[in-house]
RNA sequence: GGGCGGUUACCCAAGUGGCCAAAGGGACCUGACUGUAAAUCAGCUGGCGACGCGCCUUCGGAGGUUCGAAUCCUUCACCGCCCA
């Protein structure tokens, strides 16, 4: 595959593009941009999609430039949002720019010697942009008609909140980043998800305007799961982030390991590295020895050692193979330390476990894996609560130190997949 | 500003003096089956306890009537519709 838009087609990445896209990425080496917004400390699997896609436009050539939307960050994008947003303040986006920077680096190389990734911060220009100037220079080129047709306006204008001129103003101050950017750059590509469509002709209309070129642009397709559900959330509504400390890499493999057969393919499609033959070979395993689980296996596994890299890859699939494998008996102190070191767990004194020891219904609602013991007596009635993968059947059943697994663990589980590490300190 | 209707648990939604910790549906959680799936079936979903039984806290907020209030009264707040 020769051309980044045909990889990206076949991958299903593409949902919106300019007409003159594929020639200009066919006949020269670009360099484009994708803005992300710095809310939030770390980046989350929501943000693969377009920052893989910016990765597949370096490894052919071109040079990707990720937007930290620090500025616009503080002004709120109105695009698939039905309230006004909170503003942030510039010392908190700061921080969380260059927390995210080392995230972006497992992802885009900014060490490449002739195309390495830029990361900028669109507060560096906006902030110096006076009112004065943004009149003139922008805010002449877009007649309200224009801006009002904009889905995103159009969609806020039919609601009671209304929309405040601040997020009104959002396309004008994204149309001027990437005027920046070409002027600065020469970025003449756009990508974005496609909720971000009507923002990025925006810019499309601005650079045509004063600079007499036609810039070309990519959206891609808002990712769902075949259940209608939405992507990116673990059973219980957490995001699944790609820092490690929010979560685990045990965790953020089993997020990918429990991917729905009818999603996995189009999952390996938009979030890895393997190409078109491999992953053929693996749709072929899901439909005819879906039992294997190959494509999952191998979904995690990508994934996991490129955010977590080698170790972290390594941790969550031992980890793995003892939670889900069966039997804990034969694991020495160590090993239950290094496999459940992403598990949750609550350390409690030797002392509590003096005499007869708690109950075991005080142990699940301290240890948070039960909310109350209300509940703790519901799971176990039900038989959904295992001590040491013994079901436990009574709430009361005191726990002494015989049970504790080389004098210092207990290892708690509600359902098949909730694992808690009780650790007795000395 | 005036009139009417509404506000019930995670969401939708019954309930209009005691049998109400509150029907039903959705969603979640647990069990069985299985492939750590999907589908299906079953159970469960305020809290505490001596757990087939009792207690405590809940029906927008605050007061009140009553032996007894989600239910009646007063008042406040918010939402919807109609009239100005």
């Amino acid at each position: 595959m020769d051309n980044v838009i045909d990889e990206l087609v076949w991958r299903g990445l593409v949902k919106e593009n300019t007409e003159g896209l594929s020639e200009l990425v066919a006949n020269e080496k670009i360099t484009l941009y994708n803005g992300f917004d710095p809310t939030g400390d770390s980046l989350h699997i929501g943000h693969l999609v377009p920052l893989m896609a910016l990765a597949r436009f370096q490894r052919f050539g071109h040079t990707p430039i990720a937007l930290a939307g620090g500025g616009t960050g503080m002004i709120g994008d109105p695009s698939g949002k039905s309230a006004e947003r909170q503003l942030l303040d510039v010392a908190q986006i700061e921080e969380n720019v260059a927390k995210i920077k080392l995230q972006l680096a497992h992802l885009l190389d900014f060490d490449a010697k002739h195309n390495a990734a830029l990361l900028v911060n669109n507060v560096d220009w906006l902030g110096k942009l006076s009112t004065f100037d943004f009149l003139r220079e922008v805010g002449k080129h877009f007649t309200i008609n224009y801006m009002l047709a904009k889905d995103s306006v159009k969609n806020r204008l039919t609601r009671d909140q209304g929309i405040s001129y601040t997020e009104f103003s959002y396309m004008l101050l994204q149309s001027y980043d990437f005027l920046h950017l070409y002027d600065t750059y020469g970025c003449k590509v756009q990508a974005g998800g496609s909720d971000q469509w009507g923002n990025i002709t925006a810019g499309i209309e601005l650079i045509r305007r004063v600079r007499g070129v036609s810039a070309q642009a990519i959206a891609y397709p808002l990712i769902t799961r075949s259940d209608g559900s939405k992507f990116g959330k673990t059973a219980d509504g957490e995001s699944v982030w790609l820092d490690s400390k929010k979560t685990s890499p045990y965790r953020f493999y089993q997020f990918w390991y429990n991917t729905d057969d009818s999603d996995v393919v189009n999952y390996l499609k938009y979030f890895t590295w393997l190409n078109r033959k491999e992953i053929n070979d693996l749709e072929q395993s899901v439909i005819h020895h879906p039992e294997n689980r190959m494509a999952q296996i191998a979904l995690a596994s990508e994934m996991t050692l490129m955010i977590h890299g080698e170790t972290g890859l390594q941790s969550a699939q031992q980890a793995s193979d003892v939670l889900f494998g069966g039997s804990l008996d034969g694991l020495s102190v160590s090993d239950i330390e290094d496999i459940f070191a992403d598990v949750p767990k609550t350390e409690f004194s030797r002392a509590l476990f003096a005499s007869d020891g708690p109950s075991m219904g005080d142990l699940l609602v301290e240890s948070g894996l039960c909310a109350s013991k209300s509940e703790a007596r519901r799971l176990t009635d039900s038989g959904g609560i295992t001590v040491n993968n013994e079901r436990c059947n009574d709430i009361r059943q005191p726990v002494g130190t015989d049970l504790l697994i080389g004098g210092k663990f207990l290892i708690l589980r509600k359902g098949k997949k909730n694992f808690h590490l009780v650790r007795v300190l000395d």
